[in-house]
DNA sequence: TACCTTTACTTGCATTTTGCAAGTGTAAAG
DNA sequence: CTTTACACTTGCAAAATGCAAGTAAAGGTA
């Protein structure tokens, strides 16, 4: 599994180094959205990640601290996955995405209406946002 | 190469389609900084980008409208690359990750130095620097 | 206790993408 | 008319991806 070898100090480099993958950045969205997911929640995107990328990201991305496996309060065979602080803090960049996306792809209604939201004070919804993530 | 094929409408996932691996947004990133480029000039960037790679991507690049190829006003073995008004909009999605790595990575000085100005003003920095861009 | 399901992976293998080195083609320079 | 510079292309090995099937362990059911 891509072990981050570092190909330049760039930020955008050093970046794309951790999570510069078609997978990755779909994972922190979900858990952006969800707060929690198992493993099988990934699994139940809408794009359809095979199980051993899956495995795979997780492991990397806990690896570089994008995320933390939990224990599952119900079952001792479920883990939860969340993300950390350096994780949450993807949360701008994941914004701005969204922004680029919206004006140049047709995207579904109802994640319109929450861009709308953003858009009206988006220092206050990351300010909300990271609050209600962090718990 | 990699004919963008949907995975979902999530504007994520749309995004990711388009610019979604290890070198694509490092050529919108010299080009941000540099407004145009040829091909030998992606070459020198210190993540060295293999030939071949570096042609497919351009070319996916050019294909999605992030990026047009314009003659060179010098030589006619020479294309000069620039970015579109797409290409360009990535601006603030690029200044987000370069936000990020700031915070969790060691990153050039002057780098920091440029990202101070940004945060002061942000929105003031993305609109001069599209003017200054779409020339 | 035995068995069945659910969940989370792992494994094997074909396909695709990446990375490296070398080669090709063309315009301009000497 | 040869050489050089630049922009790619090609061939091939290595790595990553994608798909399908298999394994293992916890917990529920009979």
């Amino acid at each position: 599994m891509a072990k981050a070898k570092k190909r330049s100090d760039c930020p955008v480099s050093c970046s794309l180094d951790v999570w510069g993958d078609k997978w990755s950045l779909l994972i922190v969205r979900d858990l952006l959205i969800a707060k929690e997911c198992s493993y099988g929640d990934f699994l139940k995107s809408a794009e359809g990640i095979a199980t051993n990328i899956l495995a795979a990201r997780l492991v990397a991305l806990e690896e570089n601290k994008i995320i933390e496996k939990l224990a599952h309060p119900d079952s001792k065979v479920k883990g939860l996955y969340r993300l950390t602080r350096k994780g949450i803090d993807l949360l701008p960049v994941m914004i701005e995405i969204n922004l680029w996306a919206e004006k140049y792809y047709a995207i579904p209604e109802d994640r319109k209406a929450q861009l709308k939201e953003v858009k009206k004070d988006k220092a206050g919804f990351i300010k909300a946002m990271t609050k209600k993530l962090e718990s």
